[in-house]
DNA sequence: CTGAAAGCGCTAACAC
DNA sequence: GTGTTAGCGCTTTCAG
C-alpha cells in the first residue's frame, strides 16, 4: 500500500506539495501537479482514511441514523438513503448508514464522541426525540428527516403533511367522495408524539372542514390485522364509508383484505388512497393503489446537501423545508358508485 | 473533548498506562487500573476513532455491503442487518451499511483500498460477483452473504436451499398436493446466475423426483403483475394444480390477488408457500401465509463472528455454512379440497 | 509557488 | 508493573 511519502519521492517533490494537490487547498502549478498526479496514477495511490481523519479532523463520513425496526425498510426509506448516498458521493463523502434503535442512546453517544461522523442525518424524528439532544451535547452538526416539537433552532426536511391530505381528500371529494375514513397509526404511536401521525390528523380534520364534510379517524395498528379491525370500526362509525385514506403503509393491506372480504370491490364500492406510499408499494396491492408519492430521493439529497452546507459554512443557518407528496392515480380510485350519503335518497345518481 | 494525554496527566500515570488499561494488551495492577478508570469517567473521556485507527491500522469498522435496489430492504434484510449489528457490538466494532449498489464498483475499491474497513461482510452474493475479485485485491478479510459459484475458498452463511425447499415440499405433500407448481424469479434473473433462484429450482426438481412427482416452474418477474402472470401461466400448464409454492416474495402478492380473482379460494382451492419470507411479510397476506422462515438475524450474526475471528486468527480458516429456513405453518396451506389428479376418478377421496 | 517540520491522538515496541 | 518514545500517514502552519 503506497503512502504519500512514496508519491512525493516518485514525484520528486515534498510529502505537502502531494497534499496540496490533492486537497487543492493552495495553487500548484500545471507541471508540478501533473507529475504529482502521475506519480498517484501509477503507484495507485489511494490516501489513507485514518490518517487523513487525525490530520485534518474530518473524518469524512456522514452518518444517517435510522431506525431498524422488525418491519423493516420501505422502498420509500429506501429512496431516501439512495439520494441521500448520491448526495454524499457528490461531495466526497462517505454515508455510513447507522441502524441505532430507539435504545441504544448510549452507543450514539460513543459514535459522536469519538469523532467519527462529521455530521449525521437523523429519520424518523420524535417530536421529542432524545437523539438530537445527545447529537447537540457532542457538536455534531446535525439535519432532522422530521421535526421535533420546536423547530426553531434546527435545520430540517420534511414532508409538507398538510398540502398532501389536502391534495388527497381534494382528489376523493372531486370524485364525489362525501364520507372519507381516515385510518392513521395506532392509538400508542399518536400518544407516543409522532408527528406524521399527529400532523396528518390535524391536516384532515382542516381538509375535510374545508369542504364541509365530516371528518372521520380511526387508529390502527401496524399490521394487516391492525388494518382489518380498522376498517370494522370505520364501517361501525359510519356505515355510508365510500372512501377510506389510509396513513399506515403496513395496514393497508389488511383493510384491503377486509374490504374484499365483505365483498365490497376496490375501487367501485370503496375508493382507497394511502398516504406517503411508494410506487413499489402501490403496484404490490390488487387493485394497484392511488397514492401519495414521497419524495424519497429528492428528500434524502437536500438533507445532505444541507449539512455538507453545515460543515463548510460558519453553521448558523438553518435549512428549513417541506416537500408535499404527489397524488399518482392507479386502481384503488373512482366515482363512487352508491350514491353520497349526506343527502340520503336524494343524490343526482339516484334520480337518473 | 478530552485526550488520553488529559487523562493520564489526572490519573498522574503514563498515557501508554491509559492505552494499556483501555485495551487491555497487557497487563495492569489493581490499583493503577481504578485510577485510571476513575479519571476516564471524571473527564467522560473517549478515544478518539481516527487515532486510534491509525495508530493500530485497524478502524474497527466493518463493512455490510448491502445492494439498494429499488424494491427496499424486506424485513428479511431487516432482520439479517439487525442481528450482524448486534454481533458487531458485541465484539466492539462498529457495523456500517454500505448502500454500494452493483454499479459502484470503483466505490467500493476506494473504500477498500482507504483502509476504512476491517472486513466486509457481502449480502445477495452473485454466482460471479465483481466485488468479490475487487475486495480480494485490496486485500480486505471477507464473508460472503451467499454463495459464488466456486464455494472453495472463500468463508461464506448461506441459506439451505435444498433442505427448505425439500420441507417445504414435504409439507404440502403431506397434506395431500400432487400438482405443485414453483413460481420462481424471472428468467432474466435466473439467467444472471443468481444463486438462490438456481439452487432452489435445482432443488425443487430433485424434491417432486423423491415424492414421484412431476415438477412445474413458471418464472416471475419481481411484481404483483408478474406473479399473476405466472399463476396464469401455471394454470395453463397444469390445470389441475392445487398448490403454490412461491420464491418470489413480490409476486405472492399478484399471485394471491390473481388467485382470488378467478373465485379460488386460499387455502381451500390452492394452498400456498412463500420461501425465505419474514414473519411480517406473512402476515401481510390474507390470510396469513404458510412461509418458509428465513434465519435473518441469525445469519448476520453468524456472518459477523466468522469475520471477526478472521480478523484476530491466522485467517487461513474458512467458515462456510448452510442455516435452513424454518417452516411456519399459517392459514395459506390445507388439504386440497379438490382430488389428487394424478389418477382422475380414481382416487380415494372420489370414491367415499 | 514549494519545502521543512510540527503536530493530530493514539498504540506498541523498547526500556527499566 | 510502569514509563519513554518512536512512529501510524496525513494536514497545515511557518519559512522561503
Amino acid at each position: 500500500m503506497a503512502t504519500m511519502h512514496d508519491v512525493a519521492r516518485l514525484a520528486r517533490v515534498s510529502v505537502s506539495t502531494v497534499s496540496y494537490v490533492l486537497t487543492g487547498t493552495r495553487p500548484i502549478s500545471q507541471a508540478t501537479r501533473d507529475k504529482v498526479l502521475a506519480a498517484v496514477a501509477e503507484l495507485d495511490y489511494q490516501p489513507n482514511a485514518m490518517a487523513r481523519g487525525l490530520a485534518s479532523r474530518r473524518s469524512r463520513i456522514l452518518g444517517l441514523l435510522m431506525p431498524m425496526d422488525e418491519r423493516g425498510l420501505g422502498a420509500t426509506e429506501t429512496a431516501f438513503v439512495t439520494g441521500a448516498a448520491a448526495a454524499a458521493s457528490a461531495g466526497g463523502y462517505h454515508l455510513v448508514l447507522s441502524p441505532v434503535g430507539g435504545g441504544d442512546l448510549d452507543d450514539l453517544r460513543r459514535l459522536a464522541s469519538q469523532r467519527m461522523l462529521d455530521g449525521v442525518v437523523l429519520m424518523e424524528v420524535q417530536l421529542a426525540d432524545e437523539r438530537v439532544t445527545v447529537l447537540q451535547e457532542a457538536g455534531t452538526p446535525l439535519v432532522l428527516i422530521g421535526r421535533t416539537g420546536d423547530t426553531s433552532t434546527l435545520s430540517y426536511v420534511d414532508i409538507d403533511f398538510e398540502q398532501t391530505v389536502r391534495e388527497a381528500v381534494a382528489h376523493l371529494v372531486g370524485l364525489g367522495h362525501r364520507s372519507i375514513v381516515y385510518v392513521n397509526h395506532s392509538a400508542a404511536t399518536l400518544a407516543s408524539g409522532y408527528g406524521p401521525a399527529l400532523r396528518t390528523r390535524d391536516a384532515f380534520v382542516a381538509a375535510m372542514a374545508g369542504h364541509g364534510l365530516e371528518p372521520v379517524m380511526i387508529p390502527a395498528e401496524d399490521s394487516a390485522a391492525g388494518g382489518r379491525a380498522a376498517l370494522a370500526a370505520a364501517f361501525a362509525r359510519a356505515p355510508e364509508l365510500t372512501a377510506v385514506l389510509a396513513m399506515n403503509e403496513t395496514a393497508i393491506f389488511g383493510i384491503l383484505g377486509e374490504l374484499t372480504g365483505r365483498g365490497l370491490s376496490v375501487p367501485h364500492d370503496v375508493s382507497v388512497v394511502s398516504m406517503v406510499t411508494s410506487p413499489q408499494v402501490a403496484e404490490l396491492a390488487t387493485p394497484a393503489l392511488t397514492a401519495m408519492t414521497s419524495p424519497g430521493s429528492a428528500m434524502g439529497r437536500i438533507a445532505i446537501e444541507a449539512l455538507l452546507r453545515h460543515l463548510d459554512g460558519p453553521g448558523d443557518e438553518r435549512h428549513q423545508q417541506l416537500l408535499p407528496c404527489a397524488l399518482e392515480v392507479r386502481g384503488s380510485t373512482a366515482v363512487p358508485r352508491r350514491p353520497a350519503q349526506d343527502a340520503p335518497g336524494r343524490s343526482p345518481t339516484d334520480g337518473g
